[in-house]
Parts: structure tokens; C-alpha cells; sequence
DNA sequence: AAATATAATTTAGCCTTCTTAACTATTTAG
DNA sequence: CTAAATAGTTAAGAAGGCTAAATTATATTT
């Protein structure tokens, strides 16, 4: 049982995949001008689809005042709009405008970007055989929590 | 060509894994303390093994005066060392502590920790599989820039 | 030996992000 | 209808992290 290579060989490739993840999706960040923070809760509410202040803050693990003052910042970039609630008009409805959805997936397609070369490097076999290795892990990966 | 499901499949795999591995990391930095900056320094100084403290600021992107005052809290943490060089006794010599090995070791078995839950889903058949497709990514990853 | 270069640090100041506390507006409960 | 609860904002202040510039110590060049 601990001599099976299925979670260490998953590990080295997480390994690989983050370090030139995280090196593009920094050099995006870096680009395009936005902090970690920023970006971050942009993917939390696109992750939320649209919802308040309040949630946000709850997702990012912050207080509703300090979500309250990012959520200010990311408005006056037009990356995120904040409109009243109709049914409740203590809330607002946050949620990305076009240009906060251009940025989210600039930066997927920045993080994602090395994945291209990798691809030139298999045989059309080696890819289908890969292909369907990886179909079975993220059906799996998707029913834990 | 653009009908191979390689790339794709592969992105969706890479949500999946950065998906839970960034939930178990962020939970483990507000657990243990320590921000991102200070996590992230920790994996550049295992990198990068002994080195100096110039060195580490260019690989953060960071002026070395930043560097400093950012080794000061290390090392006041007790996770890093700083040591005068033998042989040029104007550069430090930084690395960490044991106590700094262990919370590198520590956010690593974090992220990666729900793989064993994901391991319990599949048969021997699969993770032979996959484990074989898996390989064949990280030799190739390896070889990328 | 003197001048220059290099490595790290210290200082002062700026900007961001966070928290707590007070406040406004709105809704819900009694 | 009033009281309490809820959602969000604002204000003040602390902490972190950054830079540029000055400073110290050591090495290298001439």
C-alpha cells in the first residue's frame, strides 16, 4: 500500500504545474497592475456569481468593512459593479463588469499559457492516453468536497 | 488539431487541483500565521538553497532593502538563519532553520492533502493508468523552460 | 594606499489592507 | 408602531510591505 506511486507521482506533477502556474499567473499580476488581493477577490466573485458585501468578505476570510473598502477600489477600476438589491435594498448586488471578466480570464489564459509547449512535446498517443488518464481524475476530483 | 481534448482536459485538471490545493494552502497560512509574503520567501530560500540576501530579493522582485527588513521578521520568527560568508564577509548567508524546514514541509503536506481522499476513489486498474500518463507529464514538464 | 564597487542595513515616508467602532438605511419582529 | 436586527459604509488608527537615499562594512581595482 505505501509502496503504490499514485499519490507521490500526482504530487510531482502538482508540483510542476504549480511552479509554472503560479510563475505566469505572477508575472500577469505584475503586468497587468493588480494586487494578489485584487485578483483574488475577483475570483471569488466570479466563483459567487452574483452577491453581497458581506459574503465576499466571508470568502475571503475578512470583515464586511475591509471587503466593503476593496470592493470601493475595484468599482473605480470598472472591474466590478455594486448595485441595490431590488427585493432588499440594504444589499448590494456585486458582481464583475465586461472588464472585470476580460481580466479573470486574461489571467487563466496567463496561468495556463505553458501548457501549449508541453502539448508539442507527446505523440498523439501519449496525449489520448494522458487525455483519458486525466478525464477519470477530474470527474473523481469533483465529487470531494 | 484544435478537435485534440489534450490541452483542454488538461486546463480542466488544473482547476480542479489549483482549486483544492489553494483552499488547503490559504487555510494553512491563516492557521499557522504567517502571510503569503512570508510563506512564499520560505519556498524562494529552499529554492534557491543557501544564498545571499540580494539574491532573494531579485527572485521576490523586491529591492534589497525590502529583502532585509523581510528577513528581519524571519529570522526573528525563528524560520530563517543568517549567517556572515566565510569568505566575503559583506553577504549573508541565508537559509532556514529546522523550524523553517518544518512549516515549508508542513504547507507542502497542506495543499496536497486531499489527494489521499482523491486516491481512495480509484481502483489499482486507474491509478496504474494514470499514474503511468502522470509520469510521462512531469518528465515532460521538467524539461520545459 | 586610495578610490571605487559591492552587500547589507537603516531611516523616513508612502500606500495598501486590515480592524474596531460609530453611523445610516432598511427590513423584520413583537 | 416601536424595537431589534441586518447590510453596508465611513473614519481612525495599526501593521505590513515597498521604495529611495544615506550609512556601514568589506572587497576589489588601479
Amino acid at each position: 500500500m505505501s509502496l503504490d506511486p499514485f499519490v507521490p507521482t500526482l504530487k510531482e506533477w502538482i508540483e510542476v504545474s504549480m511552479r509554472y502556474s503560479m510563475r505566469n499567473f505572477l508575472h500577469f499580476a505584475r503586468e497587468s497592475g493588480l494586487s494578489m488581493s485584487h485578483l483574488g477577490a475577483i475570483y471569488h466573485i466570479h466563483q459567487l456569481g452574483s452577491c453581497g458585501v458581506t459574503e465576499i468578505g466571508e470568502h475571503l476570510g475578512v470583515t464586511s468593512a475591509a471587503a466593503s473598502q476593496l470592493l470601493d477600489r475595484l468599482v473605480q477600476q470598472g472591474l466590478v459593479h455594486r448595485t441595490e438589491h431590488p427585493d432588499d435594498r440594504r444589499v448590494k448586488q456585486i458582481g464583475l463588469t465586461e472588464e472585470g471578466q476580460r481580466i479573470l480570464k486574461a489571467g487563466i489564459q496567463a496561468r495556463e499559457s505553458w501548457l501549449d509547449q508541453l502539448a508539442e512535446k507527446l505523440s498523439s498517443d501519449e496525449k489520448d492516453r494522458i487525455t483519458a488518464a486525466l478525464q477519470v481524475l477530474v470527474a473523481k476530483g469533483n465529487q470531494l468536497g
